[in-house]
DNA sequence: TATGTTAGTCCATATTCAGGACTTACATCG
DNA sequence: CGATGTAAGTCCTGAATATGGACTAACATA
């Protein structure tokens, strides 16, 4: 399969990866969350080559979660502008920079620091459940497909199960 | 720059996307969590290319997301288990599927629901501050780099301003 | 006029991917 | 015994994608 029949599987994740699952993608939207909104800013930031960086923002702009504003009349220039759908997307960056930040810094100082202006603390983000608002557990999740999704069955072992 | 150097990057989400930022990666770890471990069953529910599964694979094995286990001695036979560190990627899965199900299927039921054992209820994912357990939103985070932090120096137009 | 800035495009080479055939090491069926 | 099946891969070739650097357009500034 080819990564842009991604796009039409029974699954979110399958669905959001064919558009976010590539390395440049993620670390582009981080920046997009310090800031950043310019071609150069990001080929900067990036170090990444500038083709690559122009079919990314492309992607991005197709899939409505960047926008293109000319920022200047002339010569003429342009920016990149989160959307709402890409805003929505900083619970995936935010606990993914949380995931990083355990793993590849342990005990260091990360190398980005936030604060929650809203109670004045650094933070990390977790993730928890909208009915009670309790801490997610992999334990207590329960998965099951809808009965007409026949492109991901019920895996046989059931999901969750069994140790390790 | 090559994808591998951005594991040396001082930025958290830059190096978690040197190791899953590829639309396999994601969609194999949602699998796993739902309980999938074989080489056969990735391969029919993904599929992907057998060389490019086993590359994943591989790459997921040495990052210590999944372990190799011998689930029977004749003939041998293996299968992928999660880490701790693999487990704990279930908060980056979950929010990215609740995007996924917000904005590619709307009303509609999405392909995988999941309940929540603790609370009995159906759920989605949301992302909150670690300090004051609040749900996380863009404008009340303030991102500040590490003074020492010269990779990825802090943007002049300042984080997060300026509406859009 | 010369130089600088921003947002790209173009091109040659290098790397990676898809899809299918093949392999190894056994178990089971007739 | 020989044929077929299964799981977990490897090997190969052609196709697609990425890299890095040079180049371009449309102006502004010195």
């Amino acid at each position: 399969m080819k990564r842009d029949q991604l796009s039409d599987q029974q699954c979110s994740v399958a669905r959001s990866s064919a558009v976010l699952g590539d390395p440049w993608t993620l670390t582009l939207l981080s920046d997009c969350f310090l800031g950043v909104r310019r071609f150069e800013e990001f080929q900067e930031r990036l170090k990444v080559s500038r083709t690559t960086l122009t079919s990314r923002l492309k992607r991005l702009e197709e899939h409505g979660i960047l926008v293109q504003c000319q920022y200047e009349q002339r010569p003429p220039r342009f920016e990149y502008r989160l959307t709402q759908k890409g805003k929505d997307l900083f619970p995936v960056v935010s606990t993914l920079l949380a995931w990083g930040d355990k793993y590849y810094w342990e005990d260091a100082t990360p190398p980005i620091i936030r604060t929650h202006k809203h109670c004045g603390h650094d933070f990390q983000a977790y993730t928890a459940c909208s009915e009670c608002g309790e801490p997610l557990e992999l334990k207590d999740v329960e998965a099951r497909t809808r009965p007409d999704n026949d492109r991901y069955p019920p895996v046989e072992r059931g999901p969750f199960k069994r140790g390790s």
